[in-house]
DNA sequence: GGGCGAAGGTGATTTAGATCAAAGCGACAT
DNA sequence: ATGTCGCTTTGATCTAAATCACCTTCGCCC
């Protein structure tokens, strides 16, 4: 596999310092609420559970797509690969998030463990069986659909500095949002979050370089908006003013 | 509507001087195979026709998501704003794609015709009716999200010139793939390409600005790569040529 | 516990593309 | 035809982020 980088860490789990219940505040499906429907599939015969160490490869893209696969835990993310080695990591999943159901029979991006991570394999054929599935499958799809189109704005509109930002905001439960609820409690608007990204999957998430990442961490450092412990592991000093750096929101 | 270059013109329509027959090559759902069953639903008596004027705002980022549409004739985008005016066109959609679905029950986006358009106008309640319907939808948000992964890697990863040239090559029907079949006459391997949208809707779909897209096309056009018939109509001299420019294939 | 390799940080410099500023150019209306 | 308005092109300059280079820190294994 032609690619710089190799080799990174990470998981998108998260944790509040205000003592929120951790929540799965991924911008992509998360879609905890599965039907019952959802639920038999689940249990289908030609179902299995399978699990993977930290940063294996799931599929690469083109593989022939037999198998559409739900994060029970850990983390993953899709990528695409150009022939010079340039890539842009397309999504990055957590736990209840589903992927590999790609439109053609070959798969359109690689995927790869972040964390050491288990998830369920489908069938696509029971999938395609069950209309029941289907309506999850569409539900997961549209929310994928949405949050592609904000990482578009991220990519193709926002400066290095709100990328970051916004990145982080990411894994904010309950926060962020079009209508935000602001702070529980007013004298305490911290949380923290651990990324489990290398500096290169988030620069490559992002479309920025490790360096820029790297920098702008600082700054924010710098300036008091974060603390670091550890490279991945971000306390948020004040969330609120960590969503004015994002560029989405009205100052 | 706070925007800085209002009203804007484009379809995206296409002809090849190579006389093939005109498909509709974007990399969006395009769905022409649509079932018989997606037929049934087209006649549902809440289905109805609605015909805009070029540049008609059919619906805005927020409005409520009662409807869901499918392009008859002529073309439309999908765009966010940023509170301070930038812009991102997320998607471009012509005849046969499917808009409108979003997840919530708000639209995530906005959408407005680029040429004069007519549309089927669903009931989000009919569609959710039919099992049909719903795998038809599936398909188009898959495809979807396709699309959006490669535009994620144009954005994120692609220098300006392989931003237009990738945005070209969109237009030429069944070239530019994975495994493009060549040119059909080795001695004549030109294309005819109605952009139909201005300079600004470009840069805002490419993540540029005006200036870059207006200076890149200009480039081309020295270099001999293309030659420009109003503004908007572009002869492609060398598709081939031009599938180089794009950056997703090895040389 | 010290050495090695991978990841992260930071400074200096370069550069692609943005921004700023004027002209061209067409289309339409008077 | 002539003026006007919007869009496009082109040039000059600026700048955010990339690139290049190097050093620091961390984790791990002998």
């Amino acid at each position: 596999m032609a690619y710089r980088g190799l080799s990174e860490a990470g998981s998108h789990r998260l944790e509040t310092v205000a003592g929120h219940a951790a929540g799965h505040a991924s911008s992509t499906p998360s879609t905890t609420g599965s039907t019952d429907a959802w639920n038999e599939i689940r249990k289908a015969p030609g179902t299995r559970r399978q699990s993977y160490a930290a940063h294996d490869v799931i599929y690469f893209e083109g593989d022939d797509a037999r198998h559409l696969y739900e994060i029970v835990s850990g983390a993953a993310m899709l990528y695409k690969l150009l022939p010079d080695g340039r890539r842009q990591v397309v999504e990055v999943l957590g736990p209840g998030d589903l992927f590999g159901f790609d439109m053609d029979d070959q798969h359109d991006c690689s995927a790869e463990t972040l964390v050491s991570t288990t998830v369920l394999v489908f069938n696509r054929r029971d999938i395609q069986a069950s209309s029941a599935a289907q309506s999850h499958l569409t539900r997961c799809a549209l929310q994928q659909v949405c949050a592609m189109h904000d990482h578009a704005v991220l990519l193709g509109r926002k400066s290095a500095y709100e990328r970051v930002a916004s990145f982080l905001m990411r894994f904010v439960p309950n926060r962020g949002m079009a209508h935000c609820p602001g702070p529980k409690d007013e004298n305490n608007d911290t949380g923290v979050v651990s990324l489990n990204m290398t500096r290169q999957e988030m620069a490559d998430y992002l479309g920025l370089t490790i360096e820029t990442v790297s920098r702008v961490i600082s700054d924010m450092k710098r300036k008091g908006v974060i603390r670091l412990e550890k490279h991945d592991r971000v306390i948020i000093n004040r969330i609120c003013g960590l969503c004015q750096l994002t560029g989405t929101h009205a100052d």
